[in-house]
DNA sequence: GATGAATGAGCTTTCATTCAT
DNA sequence: GATGAATGAAAGCTCATTCAT
């Protein structure tokens, strides 16, 4: 039976590799060597080059999508949901920056599949954060003006840009939180009623 | 003498060629015969694959920045500014789309000579918005805890997320010039001092 | 495990596609088909075209010099040596034409490469020559003002345009042996009558 | 019409560049800005890149037949005619480097027309050494049981591979007279002690 | 005659993928 | 299931040659 554990391995190295090279920069046999093995041995576990980076936006999203909901469970208030949710983004960042390298970068990568995928997990994740803004509409908290599809966009947009700043410029001047709390407080207070 | 023509065909061409299809899977016949010339035309004006794109994000990127910058100059309130600077960018997106899209994918694209350009023409361009704020907040228009060099960042990212969704999503709901109000509208009300 | 086998197929291939069409006119898809093997294959045996020609130099030479150090080894008397290196080139040529075919053309080519080999692997070849005059020398059997290392030039000079002569006319008028005999023969006893 | 200056003043680049870079490694457009003049002025004096080659030998051979023709001329003892044309190739090499550099390549270039070539202009100047030698033999000064077809390649072989050391080897221990009358000496007087 | 921009055929090399072991 | 040697299609780039000016 393939081991879940082999496919991991090789899921990891690739996230490894493509965040260093690139998608088509990287070849299967870095991959290979970087998971410890064979060639041919992932090509037991993916169809291709690109099954793998399709499977790794698949899974690792899954987990990205479950991890944010649960802590945004945990609140009640519309404010620190979205609190929740930029704080939950800088920290992978942080402690997974490759991966959010290689989610960037596939991302604006324009491929047929992207461009499906973007209409499903993709927006399921920022879909959290349009949520979120509907609830803080319903309870009068924030401005009904806004188009919560907008301001999904506009929120994760900044939350990315800052990651993309990080992963360029490894010595920043501001702390993952700090820039998390600055990008929350320009949004709420956009977004509040006064 | 290499006529200013023909670099300017190959890189229209270029421009179209790797909105297509990507950067990599761009191949230097496509963009010879997409520009009507031979393929070893193209290395009379550029000297690989590579400096193609190099050349065509040097360039366009300096005419973008001149461009905003006469449309700013034209302001004095630095709230008009800021709506300026997302209106030229989303009319860029609406008007040369495909341009956008290739400026996008390089941005994102983890090679080393990204990595130094952002730091010159990329950062001139976003230091714009910087400008912008810390006029405001001289003028005691934006909010003084705001950092300059965050908001900038978050400002862009929203309006280029914003481009991102139109680029993949080609009948959206809004149209650019709404969604450049709602996300003026958001970091607005989000800066300005109450 | 790439096998030695394989090499070896692809060296003679080189041989024999060098030796008809000239290292420059020469594709690594004749190698490849003469080798009976796939382009690609050739990649995992060799660095590059030119490392065939370099891989190829350095072993056959090997061979050679270890051949001929046998031979004279055999031999106690300098005259007889001599004669053994003149009737062993000689018959390499005949048994292997390609071989000094190729080796011809790349003591002559003008690359880098060549005149770093000059000073190791071939040097060490024709100094068979010159010690064997020392010795001749030493034994006062050989005149004292001919400086080996002028006679080991000329030696195998002399010895290197027969086979010249060889490889462009097949049908000679001189059989090899015939030859090697005539050139040991002006060597040892000279041209003027006594 | 055609200027025999532009003629030779593309011949002359053409020695340079080829001694160089190879045949093979030189480009037309090397050669033309060595010359002054346009690539495409080439084509009105030469064929194609072979063709610079082809004149180059054919012109240039016939040149050294004529001086050595007239400097044996001047002799009437065989061993002194000897001795001249051995003068005559090393000094060639001490003045014009380049041009021996080029004609020691073609000749050992693996192509048809060398091996037209070698059935002309260049055995005609080997002939006349086999012709020395006839001479030699008929007022019994050189033996006669030595072939003069064999002789004349030893001859010229041993000259020209004392060349090749120079060319490889700037800074040699002897200089050219020296080699000269060593090598004259070998072939004169023979290795054997007396 | 001279120019040099333009051409496009040709070749080396890479690397995802396969498959015999 | 695992391996990694072998494959061969694909593409970037070069450069001899042409021809409009």
């Amino acid at each position: 039976m393939k081991s879940a554990d082999k496919h991991d391995k090789i899921i990891r190295a690739a996230i490894k590799v493509f965040a260093d090279k690139g998608f088509f920069n990287a070849r299967i046999a870095d991959i290979a060597k970087e998971a410890g093995v064979a060639d041919g041995t992932i090509y037991l576990y993916f169809n291709n080059k690109y099954d793998i980076l399709l499977s790794l936006f698949e899974e690792e999203i899954d987990k990205i999508i479950s991890e944010v909901r649960k802590l945004i469970d945990k609140e009640t208030d519309p404010e620190r949901m979205l609190a929740a949710f930029a704080h939950h983004y800088l920290n992978l960042l942080r402690d997974n920056k490759e991966l959010v390298e290689v989610l960037q970068m596939e991302l604006r990568q324009s491929t047929s599949f992207i461009k499906e995928y973007r209409k499903t997990k993709f927006v399921e994740y920022i879909d959290i954060i349009s949520e979120i803004v509907r609830q803080g509409q319903q309870r009068e908290q924030f401005r009904k003006d806004v188009l919560p599809g907008i301001a999904k966009r506009a929120y994760f947009g900044a939350l990315d840009e800052m990651a993309r700043h990080w992963i360029l410029q490894p010595n920043p001047r501001y702390s993952p939180g700090e820039a998390a709390e600055q990008i929350c407080s320009i949004f709420l207070y956009g977004l509040k009623t006064k």
